[in-house]
DNA sequence: TATGAATGAGAGTTCATTCAT
DNA sequence: CATGAATGAACTCTCATTCAT
């Protein structure tokens, strides 16, 4: 084949890429919307098809399972929580600050979108041999880590052993956790808490007992007590 | 009807509903059974029926629906787990013993009996028409909160106010959520952490911080360092 | 129970039972009905289920999968054939005309229903996990091995050894199977010859080789020429 | 058109055939492939098409339908077939020599080539619309015959009727059917036997019984006992 | 010629639930 | 009270085939 064709030829593939790409992020965003509204066991093939406007067959056109679908779903998901978490974190004037804006962003996260946090219960928790393979697993564990990971440096920055960092960020990751849980399922409404006040609180505990000899470059004026939650 | 045969009457009522009680028992028992071996997906009307010696049909007789199944499944938990918190609490030496024991028994619980949790989510998330009336919501709301009882009072006689029991005890609660779901998920692993020794961690910290000017009974030799999760 | 209201009880059962198994004959049938118009690929869960008047879930009260019912099938179509081998077997009035009768009813069952011979190999070809468990299995070899054996002790009687009436089968039976195929698959007609009477040229023979020695009570007067199968 | 630019369009059109013929070829060798190791069921489009590198819409380019391949399949089979029977044909040095070499070659190669026998069956059953016009058919039959003539030249050389010729070859070709299905379903094991020993034994008494008359050149010293299969 | 997305039909199977008996 | 057959809808997934590009 000639150099001219050869591009052409590759003009071509290149096209139908995006196409074709575009058709799974269409279809993922089909998947999305049903997950979103009739929960994890009630997004069918049949349903996420109808949502895309295709039949169930065309489905298996860009998904070799179900569970891809899934798969797929959590990636981008947490592709979003990274974006959202580095978002303005440069823009933090002190280490305490990045601690708490890398903290309460990644709640946010998941406060605002909760079925993301469905999502990545379902998947982590137990899934099919499709569509999960150990590589997968392996890659979104690590973005998920990452998007922890601003606020461990910021921890560390803040004089925290390696080991006492990653303590607390796991004790953060559960707390969040647990805190959205409740409120997704209104839970917390029971106790007439609300889950971001709860967090904040928790994420501005970490970060005093970590950075007690670190003074801060800000001095936090509004946030004085921190004897109790409730004060 | 003559009052003898009213209370006659009444006699065979009573060994009727002793009877239907025993047999609802013994499928709940045998549901939970199923439950525990191959989850809330896996746990099909006929394989509860088959584990309680029944066929499909005559589970019906006892339970309007599947779901109603698991909200009498939910309330039998919590009787567990209020029935696990209380055990021992009277031995507990002191106020700061008590709420460390209240706290720990509360995640102990579900600690060991994961599907316990499961059950949980799953029922105060989402359900249908069936199985979780107001009322039912109510009562299992309450007892959930009365699990949480001994925890605060003890925080309560440590000197804290209504509010911030009220807040610590949610904040405990969404704490040992977001653990023991990290722990089933195998997530915590990823975090080379240990959730039980995080939650007794979270748990001191609460009784240190709630009971810094009530001197406890017995001084607490064995955990002299506080300022971080890892030392 | 008294033994009244046991025997009662016993009847219901046995009721029960008659309607049930009359219930999955009617469903064998109908498979064998759409087996024998669609072949055994055509025929469907589906189809069965249309034919015998249900929907295809009731099906599954009655067989387990899919294959399950095609092994019924075959079970009912080897003791057909074990009777149509029987038949008439006791008023042979030698060994010879034993043999032949074994035999040549053998075939004849098969020429008669040649969708019973796709059955059995279909089935003794490659079978799912369900369906043909190693017992079910050995118990189908038995009772066709059952059906060769009138022809195998006729030829142990006209004086064969063991091993040679044993070959003598294996052979008869290759035979036939080869015949009845090219019978079923109309490549007789090829070769212009009816399989029919091959078959009973090839019986003749075998029994001639092997009764050589062993007079025939009634002489064969009939089949004096045996030097080729077109005298 | 000009008598040169009609001989130019000829030979394109030549080029393109033999291309087209090529590719042709090369589908059929991945079909092949496929069937023979997946079965006939397993083998799909999509398959053969990933096998020979192409997408499954490409296969329809050069064959109306799947049963086509099927169709060309068996006919290169058969040509197989041919070659095997001819092979070393003429090395025979009797005619004796050469009817036992003829009917074992057309035994062997099914023997070795098990996917034949089942791809003719399946196709000489029953065909859809597509795939087996009368005229493949007819062409088909014939080369299945033309694989045993050698063996009928060869009775028919050792003295036998044009009748009994045909009659032989039938009743031949029908035993070896027969002991292949046996041999391939595992049921000639069910009787003890080896299918190659049984057919070798089937095609020396067809031999032995026409060439009677017909003094063998090399005498047969090998195979004194012919009484029984199983001496 | 080749692509590959898309169709439409269909496969086996499971399930909660109902209901005549 | 208990049975168990039956329903009807749902499930994931596969396939031969078509067709615009």
């Amino acid at each position: 084949m000639s150099p001219v064709a050869e591009e052409r030829e590759q003009q071509r593939r290149d096209r139908k890429a995006v196409v074709s790409d575009a058709k799974r992020a269409h279809i993922l965003a089909a998947a999305r919307h049903v997950f979103e509204e009739r929960g994890l066991d009630g997004a069918s093939i049949r349903e996420i098809a109808k949502q895309a406007g295709y039949t169930p067959g065309a489905i298996y056109s860009y998904f070799d399972a179900k569970e891809e679908i899934y798969g797929a779903l959590l990636g981008e998901s947490l592709e979003r929580l990274n974006d959202a978490v580095a978002e303005g974190l440069g823009a933090a004037a002190s280490d305490r600050a990045r601690a708490r804006h890398a903290a309460m962003r990644f709640y946010g996260f998941y406060a605002t979108n909760p079925r993301d946090l469905d999502l990545g219960f379902y998947l982590f928790g137990g899934m099919r041999p499709h569509g999960l393979t150990p590589e997968l697993n392996a890659r979104l564990n690590g973005r998920l880590r990452d998007a922890l990971k601003p606020f461990e440096d910021a921890l560390l920055r803040l004089g925290a052993t390696q080991d006492t960092a990653r303590a607390e960020v796991t004790a953060f990751f559960a707390h969040c956790v647990g805190l959205l849980l409740l409120e997704n399922t209104k839970r917390i409404r029971m106790f007439q808490e609300d889950s971001g006040r709860l967090c904040e609180c928790y994420v501005d505990r970490v970060v005093e007992r970590i950075g007690a000899d670190s003074p801060d470059t800000i001095p936090n004026i509004n946030r004085p007590q921190r004897d109790a939650i409730n004060p």
